[in-house]
DNA sequence: GTATTTGTTCCAAATGCTAGAACTGTTTTG
DNA sequence: CAAAACAGTTCTAGCATTTGGAACAAATAC
């Protein structure tokens, strides 16, 4: 939901999707009155469009609080979708030796409408905390590892405006980031030192189906303190190995 | 999506949604006039429709066919809420084990609005065929072993007519079902025995959370061949110790 | 080459959405 | 403990929005 409105479309749909994601994205439960704030909506109006959700089973209403959260009808929307991703069927066994090998959370991420988009993800097992990407996130392109790696492998145009700082590490002007491009270009694999949380790097590597068209990426997000004990090239080397094997599968 | 309009709802979301339902539910591209003549919309009505959920980019449109298909943002709104759910972050594992253990494919379901809902499944790999149960699918009550486990042990009603025959194993009476639950409830798990579809069986049991209520039942589809080969007992003791071991997680 | 599709655009009519105010119950506050 | 503030929900009436038939162009079938 990029645009608030666009010229010909259905206000209600829209909002009502938008309401739905909402709902979906957060943890917990909501408030009509907060959801309404938030949209920008009459109270009322927002009420008419949760009732509606309701009516469809995509949200549920707690007994007592009378607050709103997701319900489970939202799976079957995305659902047979996900599971039929070759991608994603592929990429679970991928994603979880890497995760096995790194100790770290691992990820695959497609370029949907110019940025990344995670579409799965799968954290290692005893390690809690650096698993903050959820599935459907979009990325930051300037200071993502997975938004450097398809702005330099798909050669698109970026523009100063949109390089917002977000550490001290991001890069925030456009010679910074072409220099990266290159690199990224030459090594085959991109590199986000802390660019975009001070705790984390993160890695990604290219997937190429049989045809040699970019499909999309695998992805590490690493902590500080291990990066410093192991060094990059120990990671980077484990998410290209990673890409190269999804590569190699019928995508 | 049961009743096609109810009192007072929003007509335009709801129409929305059953739409972008049938194009995440298919596979492939759809067809604007198949979309419409499936939903009973005038074409012009559901095309305008489709351009909401293109702007919103939840679907997309092939640029020679013209034709609609899901689109990766769709993920966005189950992704957080489907890792999220602790039966499914915890029955991962179980489920992987469960396929690998009986050599076919194992589902997690919930109850949802009185009726078994997928919520995860995992096929084995090597075993293309019995794949049928997309996450997200309802499943018919008195025809699936989800459906019967839960009849049975949160001693739901459930009416004559609902009762279709969908082989000649199906139970298509009161009578057969009320004997069938009894032994459901003393046994501590279900079987459905060809009564969905001729070439399987399938195999429920129950998962209950820290506080002893049932949250969800782990399941197994199991080709007839097999089931001759190794005997009802030794999947029914298998899914019985994956809802055990699932049970025993913090859900 | 004709005829029947397809997706898309247009527009007028009225449906049904919008949003403010009123209502009821619960929680917070003085 | 009163009372005020705020929660979710309901009501209503005006008018913006959706609606759906018909017209359009392009692609496909015959």
């Amino acid at each position: 939901m990029t645009s608030p409105r666009t010229s010909t479309a259905n206000h209600t749909l829209f909002n009502g999707l938008r309401l739905l994601e909402l709902i979906a994205a957060g943890p917990g439960e909501f408030a009509v009155s907060d959801l309404a704030k938030t949209l920008g909506l009459p109270k009322s109006h927002a009420h008419r469009l949760l009732r509606t959700l309701l009516d469809a089973g995509y949200v549920a209403q707690s007994g007592d609080t009378r607050k709103y959260r997701s319900d489970f009808r939202l799976l079957a929307l995305a659902g047979p979708f996900a599971e039929r991703l070759p991608l994603r069927v592929h990429g679970g066994p991928v994603l979880r030796d890497l995760s096995e090998a790194s100790q770290c959370s691992s990820y695959l991420a497609v370029l949907h409408q110019g940025g990344p988009l995670v579409v799965m993800s799968d954290r290692y097992r005893g390690l809690r905390p650096a698993h903050a990407l959820d599935v459907g996130l979009r990325l930051e392109r300037h200071a993502s590892a997975f938004g450097k790696l398809f702005l330099a492998l798909k050669r698109l145009s970026i523009e100063a405006a949109e390089l917002k700082r977000l550490t001290p590490y991001t890069l925030t002007t456009l010679r910074e980031l072409r220099a990266e491009l290159v690199a990224i270009r030459r090594q085959g694999y991109s590199v986000n030192r802390r660019e975009n949380s001070v705790e984390l790097y993160s890695f990604a590597a290219p997937v190429y189906n049989a045809t040699a068209v970019l499909v999309g990426a695998v992805g590490l997000a690493v902590p500080i303190a291990m990066v410093t004990r192991r060094g990059e090239d120990h990671f980077s080397a484990l998410v290209t190995k990673a890409a190269a094997s999804l590569s190699a599968q019928p995508l």
